[in-house]
DNA sequence: TGTAGAAAGTTGTTCGCGCAATCATCGACG
DNA sequence: CGTCGATGATTGCGCGAACAACTTTCTACA
């Protein structure tokens, strides 16, 4: 009779309501730092890439940010001190976004407080095999979903720094 | 050494990246057939409410946009047809948002997809079992991030429509 | 009953993001 | 070696949402 019932809209909608609500409170420790979602998200992408760096294009296929929204937040980023952007060496049109050391603190200081909110609000709520099953599963749909998640961290860690190990 | 690789981060990372790549691949179906995300996640929460209706508020707090998004939310879909807006009989300051008949038919029409679309991009690829325990681990987390995620069903469903069933 | 504070909803303002157009550069092919 | 399509990045523009201020109405308390 219903047809708006159907579990898998239900399973759906408990997926992302779950993540809206994580984002929610992780955002509340981001704003105390001065930083904001996307803010957070470039630079722990940064922070986790090879030598720091990224690519502008890169960088957006990661965050699902179009390429001139990170065009935007990087501007916002350099303003502050938290980013550099450096010439590719190999390719003029391309510039890399460098997490600088400022960069790399502001992180540490969030980071305390954002694991504990994953720890109080995710992970610690489930059993250490509850957890290890749930993660199979998002690794499983993650696959399907979304392809090239990785891309650009071969790029990034295979290219010579200039003047570095010169071939 | 690096303190930016804890596994915490990393489940996180791929919860989130999990529901926002479902929601970008829902959000193609959607824009078929003339939605936005907001529009199909308000016009999904008045089916699946009482009545077909919903205050204005309690909506808001369903879809975590706030009260400002849905009143011009609610603006545009009252344009389309898809929702009527109702003068709440007992408290003068409120208003419902009920669905339409144009609004069901709008929602029968991108099930379909949208449920394939969940089938195939989440609950298709895991065993009954492993979806099942997924889902047992999304109600716990769900439970403790939102606890009131259900405001508003109960009010809609007992209060009396004007002239139906007087006392 | 009258007044103060809270709550529901709407509106003005601001800001962030996506889309499309643009510029510069790269790679391929004749 | 020159030309053309493709690619990386940036900017103009418009839309959509949050925040805060405001209006109306309700509720509590004296």
């Amino acid at each position: 009779m219903d047809p708006f019932d159907d579990p898998r809209l239900t399973a759906m909608g408990l997926l992302v309501e779950v993540a809206t609500g994580l984002t929610v409170k992780a955002h509340q420790s981001f704003t105390a730092v001065g930083l904001s979602d996307v803010d957070f998200e470039t630079l722990i992408r940064l922070a986790r890439s090879p030598r720091q760096r990224l690519r502008m294009s890169d960088l957006a296929a990661q965050t699902s940010l179009s390429t001139s929204g990170i065009t935007r937040v990087v501007d916002r980023l350099e303003r502050e001190g938290l980013v550099m952007r450096e010439a590719c060496s190999t390719d003029r049109r391309a510039s890399y976004a460098v997490l600088t050391e400022a960069g790399a603190e502001r992180l540490k200081a969030v980071m305390p407080q954002h694991l504990n909110d994953i720890e109080t609000y995710f992970t610690g709520l489930l059993t250490p095999q509850q957890l290890s099953d749930f993660l199979d599963a998002l690794r499983i749909i993650r696959d399907v979903v979304r392809p090239c998640a990785t891309v650009g961290v071969e790029r990034a860690s295979s290219e010579q720094c200039e003047g570095e190990k010169v071939s």
